[in-house]
Parts: structure tokens; C-alpha cells; sequence
DNA sequence: TGCACATATGTGCTTTTGCACATATAGTTC
DNA sequence: GAACTATATGTGCAAAAGCACATATGTGCA
């Protein structure tokens, strides 16, 4: 239940509408914590209910109005308390994973396409993360903060960009043919 | 929902109870999707109406009779189809790097504490899966699909401790006070 | 006999998540 | 002026996940 303390997290960066947040979820904070606007808006509700938030609608010209949440001092202490609880670590799901382990079981040219697909995922955000990674020298305790975080990130994507490209490799037709058929192989010696 | 499938993929090895799973899924499997065992029990029902797997009770001496799930035709079928899909990116969800990204609002003691512990687990986990892997020789497919897991798997877990390692560093009080009080860095010059 | 423990399988209930759909305002384009 | 796009905020509903609790069998032990 951090979705919570990932929107408290956000709007003590600055002030922000649930359509603000719902794009800083896309993007930012995103690599760290998925949401959608639904679950954005519902969860500002409770929050606003609990005080941990305060609410201003705001006139536009040319923009429908829109409401702009504020983090409060209950906000700030909320996020304080949960910071001294002991983080839960990620529960993994990953249907790729999981295919890779029942490979015997799997079509392994469509698992092949998807693996490229991945690879080229993990090469864009590794060059995305590391050019802005390059520009930062970090002047304030926050700046280290998202700096340590683009580091984790870019790591991340830079070891499953190689290992999809090894395992891609390790795929291809020729390597697989002697495994699965001990005959041929014992032959061509 | 691919518990479904990771069960499914699970029994293509070899025919299980729902205890056996539940333990299976705190081990090997459970690196790549975690289920707890009311989820596994449950999941195991609806696959035995869809005609997925089949069931047979066993007596045993000295224990409780139990279950055995064996996968059907069917089964192995609906594996096949579901790996003709793109596979779905995991939603990443981490408390601990949105910690991180709201720095200056936490309580950085506690995070300390916490990433030390994060990194005794990157740690020991690293040492189990290099152990495992140093062993293997793929002979066929499905031990190239499991050598591949724990190749990403002790990717993951290096990167991990490396890096809690380097951010520990980071962190400590005489790097922060010189970021968080920009007149005594001047008059330090 | 009573108690704790490991095996084995579940139910009930709540929270979280995700998806599809609904609605309203205002500018832009044809 | 009709259609389209971007902004902005929601509702409804169903699936998935998580946790506490319930239950039964058999072993070992004090």
C-alpha cells in the first residue's frame, strides 16, 4: 500500500492536479512505482479525507479547471513514519521469466520475438538513464537521491540489455538442434 | 494472471500437490513469480474444472492423505497458446526506491538500516545462484532455460549489492552535511 | 494425556489493481 | 458547425493478491 506514499512522495516535490500526477507516473517516479489515473484520483480522495493532502481548484483560460493537490504537514509526518518501517521487498512477477522456465514446454521462435522486443526496450531506457545521468552533479540531498535511483535503473536495464542478447544467442537454432537430440550429437564427433 | 501459467509450467515438470507447490514457489520457481499457497490451492481448483490438470489422491503412511496435480494434454496446450503472446513487461513496485526519490522527506537512518539489510540478501542470494550455476552444463533444453534464469537472476542480485554498496557509502553523514548546508561548503573553500 | 510440530488443504474478508467506460471544457482543423 | 484532440476527472466492476483464521492427520516427547 505505497501507492499512497509514492503520490505523498511526488507532491512534496511540488504542488500537483491528479492529471499531473497521473503523467509524473508515466515517467519519473514510474521506474519506481506503477499507477494509473483511476487508482491516482480514488487515492487522492482517501488522502484528502485523512488530511495528509489539501485541495485547491483552480480557474484556467483556455483549460478546463482542475484541482491541485498540496502535501500538508500530516503529509509530511505520514511519509516521515512510514520511512521507519522496514521497506517490503518487490514481489517479482514475470511471465517472461517464467516462460524461460518451462522452455521445453514453450514456442520458442515467438519467445525469440519477444526477447529481441525486450532487448530493445532495455537498450533505449539504458541510453535515455544515462544521458540524463551524465548531466547531474548532485547539490542537494534530493538530487543524490534521484541520482542513486537513475543509477539503480540504469544498471538494471544495461544487465538485462546484455543478458538478452546472450540469451538470444543461446536461442538460436543451430545451438539448440544438439541439445535436444543427444543422437546427432554423439554422431558428428 | 499467470499464476495460472507458472503453476501450469510447474507441474510440466513433474506432478505436484498444492503443499509441494506452495514450497516449490517459495524456491526456484518463486525467483520469477511469487504466490502464496491459499492463492496456489485456489488457482488449482479452477484449473482442474478447465480440464488443465488432473487430479489423484494418495494415501500415504504416516502423513495425511494428499492431492497430486498432474498436467493434462490441455494443459501443455494452453501453455503453448499463452507463450504465443507478447509476454507482459512486470509492473515494477518498489517502497524502497521511492524512498529514495523523496530523500529529503525520509528518515535517512532508517534507510541506511534498511539498505543494509537490502544488500545482506543481494548479497547472500548472489552466492546461492553462482554456487547453483557453476554446476550446469545445459544437456537439453530445459536446463538451458533454467541456466539462463539464474544467469539474470545473478545479474540482478550482483548489480543489487553492488550498488547498495556504493549508495551506503553515499549516504553517510559526513557526504550529506556538506549538501545540506551550502554556506558551510562555501566557507569551507 | 497433553502439547507442540510438520504435513496437508482449505475459507473468509479486505485491499489493491486494472480495465473499460463516462463526462465535461475548450481549442484546432476541415 | 462538426469532428477531432488535449486537458481534466471521475465510476463501475471484476480479477488478483494478501492475510488471518480454520481444520484434519499423524509423530514425537515430556
Amino acid at each position: 500500500m505505497a501507492l499512497k506514499h509514492a503520490i505523498l512522495v511526488s507532491l512534496g516535490d511540488t504542488p500537483m492536479s491528479g492529471y499531473d500526477l497521473a503523467k509524473h507516473f508515466d515517467e519519473s517516479i514510474g521506474f519506481f512505482w506503477r499507477a494509473t489515473h483511476p487508482q491516482i484520483y480514488r487515492e487522492l480522495a482517501k488522502l484528502k479525507d485523512k488530511g495528509l493532502v489539501s485541495a485547491e481548484e483552480m480557474q484556467q483560460q483556455g483549460r478546463p479547471k482542475r484541482t491541485v493537490y498540496s502535501l500538508t504537514d500530516a503529509g509530511r509526518q505520514e511519509i516521515l513514519a512510514w520511512s521507519r518501517q522496514p521497506s517490503t521487498p518487490d514481489s517479482v512477477k514475470d511471465d517472461f521469466l517464467v516462460r524461460l522456465y518451462g522452455l521445453d514446454h514453450v514456442d520458442i521462435p515467438a519467445l525469440r520475438e519477444d526477447l529481441q522486443l525486450r532487448m530493445e526496450g532495455h537498450r533505449d531506457r539504458c541510453e535515455r538513464f544515462s544521458a540524463i545521468a551524465a548531466g547531474i552533479e548532485p547539490r542537494n540531498i534530493t538530487e543524490l537521491g534521484r541520482l542513486r535511483g537513475l543509477e539503480i535503473g540504469l544498471r538494471y536495464e544495461r544487465e538485462w540489455a546484455a543478458w538478452c542478447e546472450e540469451t538470444l544467442e543461446a536461442l538460436k537454432d543451430e545451438h539448440l538442434v544438439s541439445l535436444e537430440d543427444p543422437v546427432m550429437k554423439i554422431a558428428g564427433q
